[in-house]
DNA sequence: GCCTTTTTTCCGAGACTTGGAAAAAGTCTC
DNA sequence: GAGACTTTTTCCAAGTCTCGGAAAAAAGGC
């Protein structure tokens, strides 16, 4: 993988080097010439080069600061990831139906457009076509000079094959194996990948790490959905973990209790199978652990049970607090396997921390090798679609930046 | 990290290089320049070049084929590493003593030390100074010309810091947070790094995938020892995972049932507190579950129980299979948040392993996502100790392949 | 208007890799 | 046994990076 097995040339140096102040200018959002080499450890006659060929490229942009900087000496040039570069795409499908969000290269979202509507009985082909046809009505309202969109990113609840390509599984579907990757491409001829939504969402904190009330830093955090089900993405050593096989760290299958109550799955005593919305609710009514809701439990359920819970004691908090234990459990066994790491909670869940904090916080000190990680930062998104948006657009544009990275010297590219 | 962050230079590119030949060399015990090139992808100019460079600097070495190959053409010069060009020791901290394995460059066991005696009341520099002079005692065979060792790394049960410099615990002193490299470095000048024995274990695949029954080419995989206490070692992405505080998976003392067995860390309901030697005693004896006995069951304890066990159905049976369910289930977890991965079995457990596997595998069915992971290849190392002492030895070649890799060339140093 | 300051550009030097030519060191054939 | 043939290794000129320092550029300060 990483490269020890790879012989290193100009090329690689070149292309590493590119990465670098493309990374860079990714995290500063605005930088100079002379920034760009203090950050990198570049020289200033190579970030300059680099930071030329780049605008030369089209990928950079020099702009002018209205404020101008009163100092003495040459007055440096704004340099600017360039929006027109390049759109992307951030595709979602989820059981209410399928979204697109078109954005620049800068990131800044461009246009959206959705399709509300069962997805169950849809085939690759219709989902793809649908997908493709929303990109088109999205870039319909944009300027002409705006690129077509030239990588997608689909985020889906369920399991994805190790290349990214096909849904190997999704709640919201009933068909499985579907090479969602080749119908688009093979429609739009956009490059497209398609992501676990859970495991996606780390690449929201990729350039913009101090969010959520946290400051993720370059370090390593999982993010935890808890909704409908319960889902995590893990960023480790500047990487967001992908299992080669089912491309999710499936958290929410995560066993709690063996043969405890019933989930989703099939399994006895999954973490879902207590900390889902069905499992509260299941638990707050008194429902026996056997039966899985075929129904969906709705938002507004979980806040009438999470506004009982906070009102009185009885079997709603108990439920809460449940789920919570089951949470920290599943996050005391994580953090004995690797090492404690700061949360971000997002997904309906989130918006009931409080009844569940403590309970998870005892349940990772009753799991964790020496209570270890019971003391964890947690941090926390309200608006889950938006953070899987701007996952996608990361992930995409991350790609974008990659195969930029990877070209030669501008004046050797043709112009198209 | 990775180096996203970390300009390249030529200098870079050179470390890099070397280290991919000296790699290449490592995995194929003897090869050719050209071979070199072709296994490498550098020209056969560079890896020539490097080849060359390396022997002046005494790391590789010419050696002379006995069985000429009759094959046309000017014939190929045989490349080895060169045992000479240092030593390494390799030594371990356990209840029942220190030891001490020195090897040469190329791996190869010159001599080894031993200091059987009770260790628990041992402070720093007294482990330290035996280690050293352990050292000096297994030196003092050695022919003149074996350089002293360069490198020492220590396999140690427990938990060691970030920087793998102390031990911050250890099951077997009473001491705690012990500057043992340090103090090590400090009387012998040899740089030292102290890993937890389990975590360590994967390293002596480093360059041998293919032992213990299994071939595991570059991919992930795990060690698991099962003895007194239960221990894994996980190779993930090519590199042997360790967390930044820990430096340990602590399977053993990942939760397998909340409110369950009580183990030696003071938690209820670890993967050890149903496997270790001494449950799975506790429980064929018939003890109560919250009973830790501070008395260390002996192999052969262990052995009359695997082999009570073998002849009928009762309590023993019952109690290897109950040590199989908590192993399965823990692997089960380890396969829902990473992947499943090849396991590699050693320590007591390893021979027992008729017993234990059938329920390993059902574990896993139980509590992984769609039992994924059940078939997964199991493999085998009979000699626990051979292994810790090739690992460390491995992981401190490696650490000398990655400072050779960075020297300048040959004709810029100066001799001794 | 000239000096100072700071950023950017320019240029020669240095360190790699590379491909191809030349050399080396054998076997094979007649 | 000499020359042809093969294969590996070495040598060399060219190419492409980065780097450091000098020069240029573009302001403010006095």
């Amino acid at each position: 993988m990483k490269g020890l097995f790879a012989k290193t040339d100009a090329e690689a140096v070149r292309a590493h080097n590119r990465r670098v102040v493309i990374d860079h200018l990714r995290r500063a959002d605005s930088s100079t010439r002379r920034a760009t080499a203090q950050a990198t450890g570049l020289s200033v006659s190579s970030a300059s080069a680099i930071a030329t060929d780049l605008i030369r490229s089209g990928i950079f942009e020099e702009v002018e600061e209205d404020g101008r900087s009163a100092r003495r000496g040459r007055p440096e040039k704004t340099l600017r990831v360039a929006g027109s570069a390049a759109t992307v795409a951030a595709a979602k499908l989820a059981v209410g139906g399928l979204f697109v969000q078109l954005a620049d290269y800068a990131g800044r979202p461009l246009a959206t457009a959705a399709a509300e509507r069962p997805v169950a009985d849809l085939d690759a082909s219709e989902i793809a076509s649908i997908l493709a046809s929303l990109t088109e009505e999205a870039a319909s309202g944009l300027s002409g000079e705006t690129p077509k969109p030239s990588r997608m990113v689909v985020a889906v609840q369920g399991m994805t094959d190790a290349g990214h390509r096909r849904i190997l599984w999704s709640p919201a579907l009933k068909r499985r194996d579907l090479d969602i990757a080749g119908m688009i491409q093979a429609l739009t001829g956009t490059e497209v990948e398609i992501c676990n939504d859970c495991s996606l969402m780390p690449e929201a904190f990729r350039w913009r790490p101090d969010r959520g009330g946290l400051d993720l830093g370059t370090g390593d955090f999982a993010t935890l959905f808890i909704g409908f089900g319960v889902g995590m993405g893990l960023r480790l050593g500047g990487q967001t973990f992908g299992g080669p096989l089912s491309s999710a760290v499936e958290f929410g299958h995560l066993n709690h209790r063996p043969d405890g109550a019933l989930c989703r799955c099939g399994n006895r005593g999954c973490v879902e199978a207590y900390a889902g919305d069905y499992a509260i609710q299941r638990r707050a009514l008194g429902g026996p652990v056997d039966a899985v809701p075929a129904r969906r439990v709705t938002d507004a359920e979980m806040r009438v049970l999470a506004g009982a819970a906070r009102e009185r004691d009885g079997p709603e908090r108990d439920a809460f607090a449940q789920a919570g234990l089951a949470i920290g459990y599943g996050l005391g066994r994580l953090f004995t396997l690797i090492d404690p790491l700061p949360i971000v909670f997002t997904g309906s869940g989130a918006h009931a921390m409080d009844l569940l904090e403590p309970a998870i916080r005892r349940g990772i000190t009753q799991s964790a090798v020496a209570g270890q990680g019971a003391a964890v930062p947690f941090g926390h998104v309200a608006d889950v679609d938006a953070l899987v948006f701007e996952a996608g657009t990361a992930h995409a544009l991350a790609s974008l930046d990659e195969s930029f990275a990877r070209e030669g010297p501008a004046d050797e590219r043709q112009v198209a």
